[in-house]
DNA sequence: ATGCTTCTTGCAATCAATTGCAACTACAAG
DNA sequence: CTTGTAGTTGCAATTGATTGCAAGAAGCAT
């Protein structure tokens, strides 16, 4: 089944519809090979089909990211990315607060953690779109005064 | 020694400056129970001495932030909440998706986590503000068709 | 105290993202 | 094909947050 099939029978179940601006929104997703900021996506829409609104992009891009089509992550700058899942297998983020640098992590690596969480209060972390902020190896060694103390009222 | 005395020695460290209005915001952040949004603490702010801008108190979060003075998380409805730590013992989020509910996990159950992505790429995450999205068990229980499945493009 | 340098502030403009609403349209039923 | 209805869109306004800049003030040295 192709991932539009897949969007259409999504879309179907909840009773929502099939748009030209959201095959346009699905389209363009599929040509990106990088995570793109909700311009970067309405600027390539916006090529095929000038009349499409940025309001219309951030709607369907929020559609996607409920039936996990896309993943979402801030970098730190304040501007979400949108990544298109089955480019690359579904993983987390980090993101360095010093330097913006990410990186990523692969769904695994957080396992223990997720079933530690389901264990002990039966929470079901997202398995897709998780970002964890910090500092990268080469920005640690740099800052090294950076201890997090309690501090008294 | 105090958590203003604290905050004045971080300002000399970085050669900035003690002034009336961040002096303000610490002391309303002392009074907060709660986590707050930038507008309820600049509401208490402006009562205080009405020519602070907000700007001039998201600018002096920030710098808490920083001196890992507050936390801040987004319990999903894009609306920050900074939260002073000191009242409770820092800790990490769990925000439901579905619900909004945000319930706390101590530090310590993220620690096999961050030792792991420590060990493995040298990634330092921070103690403080991580916040994890997912489905509550009772949404969990409620929402049985949540499956996170790979779309081959 | 006084002056000087540098940081900080208030203001207004700006940015990313969201929302209300009336016009429009996908699509299922007849 | 036609109709009805509920979902969808474009537009404009709004929201939360950030930023550029000139005026102002903190804090050090004299």
């Amino acid at each position: 089944m192709s991932c539009q099939e897949h969007f259409v029978r999504q879309l179907h179940e909840r009773g929502l519809r099939l748009t030209p601006q959201r095959e346009l929104v699905l389209k363009v997703m599929h040509q990106l090979e990088a995570p793109a900021t909700a311009e970067e996506i309405y600027a390539r829409v916006h090529a095929l089909s000038a009349s499409v609104d940025i309001s219309t992009v951030y709607r369907t891009l929020d559609l996607f990211r409920e039936f996990n089509l896309v993943a979402t992550f801030d970098p730190g700058d304040g501007i979400r990315r949108y990544e298109h899942l089955g480019v690359e297998a579904p993983h987390h983020h980090l993101v360095c607060r010093a330097c913006g640098k990410v990186s990523q992590v692969a769904l695994e690596e957080l396992q223990p953690l997720i079933a530690h969480l389901a264990a002990t209060s039966g929470f079901v972390a997202d398995t897709v779109a998780l970002t964890i902020s910090g500092l990268c190896a080469a920005c640690y060694a740099r800052d090294c005064c950076h201890q997090i103390e309690q501090i008294p009222l």
